[in-house]
DNA sequence: AACATGATGTCAGCTACTGACATCACGAAC
DNA sequence: GTTCGTGATGTCAGTAGCTGACATCATGTT
């Protein structure tokens, strides 16, 4: 049935293992090359060596596909700021939860230029991106509320650091030279911050 | 044709006017009504009294029939940001833009809650207002460059505003007793403040 | 060797959305 | 007042995203 697939050397039988994983793989390629419209789910199934259905049984949707890791970076986050010392300001607080997700993605820059090359290129995933990261900030709202941070700072402290860490994002895959996500973090925080000064 | 459609006493003839205001009418009933999933764009064009097909010439799918008046809202946030005196600092020029843009809503806040009812209930809906906030602060972002405030502040100072404007909408809409919604940005925004000075 | 299980394949069907073409109401030209 | 152009609508066929129901197959358990 697999045809042409990636086949691996461990193969112990039974279906081409971590249909998942392929069907990531051969959206974000496909998505690339020919752009996301121009993409149909038959499309990445059949590359990924599965059927149609099979790929709505792993993702929700033609979008979810390239977000997989979106749980993972909001899990991280949430619990930065359930660690951070009672000392730190909110603002702080989620600055310093941002550079540690900065650091989950700080070693594969090629593969988030690809991803956020491809999100540029299409407003539905765009939308999709945009969703991830208001959820994200809506669990580091909650966070913050869990230590005592009354509303509307705590909204309010969330939204400014999504909002750091999108502006950062976007500069550190814009460089030319591999600079830290980290370091642009806290650049950026700093930026934030001298704006509201003045 | 039209049926029951709402008929109004001026008819000269001709099909029933405005079939884009009775199609954003029925669309935000029937979400309010049933919920977005559970409505039809058959059932909205029926009640609007034309066909599936008329809906889909007046907007491009079945979210934006609910983002009507985002254009309007952006045009006025840049044409404030352009006019702001070139004495303001960027964080209080996105500030003032953003009290405009509340000043258009504040006499609709009937309409902007069932409409914002509607949009929590669904995250298609969420999607698409966050790709127009989004929107709305890249436009924000573009105008204060035109002033000469340069990169990362122009993104920032912009996140930061859209962001006030996220927070105090929500705070407006929840709010028992009907108050100033320009009063909740400016409340916000001094929120904000305050968070990145401590 | 029979069986329970999880992942996949197959198939039918709904709905969002689009292109192509016909039609109709109105106002302008004659 | 008849003809004609125009813009908005209706009709129809077709693609693609997505779902439910059911069959199948590889595995390892008994």
């Amino acid at each position: 049935m697999s045809g042409a697939a990636i086949t691996r050397l461990g193969d112990m039988g039974r279906w081409e293992p971590d249909a998942r994983g392929r069907l990531m793989l051969a959206a974000l390629a496909l998505y690339t090359e020919r752009g996301y419209e121009q993409t149909t789910v038959a499309d990445i199934a059949q590359r990924a060596g599965v059927t149609e259905r099979t790929f709505f049984r792993h993702f929700t949707d033609k979008r979810e596909v390239l977000f997989e890791g979106s749980g993972a970076l909001q899990e991280t986050v949430v619990a930065a700021i359930e660690a951070a010392p009672a000392s730190q300001t909110p603002i702080d607080v989620v600055g310093a939860a941002m550079v540690r997700a900065a650091q989950m993605l700080q070693e594969r820059r090629d593969f988030a230029r690809q991803r956020a090359a491809a999100i540029a290129a299409n407003p539905s995933l765009q939308e999709r991106e945009l969703l991830k990261l208001a959820k994200l900030g809506a669990a580091a709202a909650a966070a913050l509320r869990e230590r005592g941070v009354r509303e509307p700072a705590a909204g309010m402290a969330a939204e400014i650091g999504v909002a750091v860490f999108k502006v950062a994002f976007e500069q550190w895959i814009a460089d030319r030279q591999p600079v830290d996500f980290a370091d642009r973090i806290q650049e950026t925080l700093e930026q934030a911050k001298a704006l509201t000064n003045a």
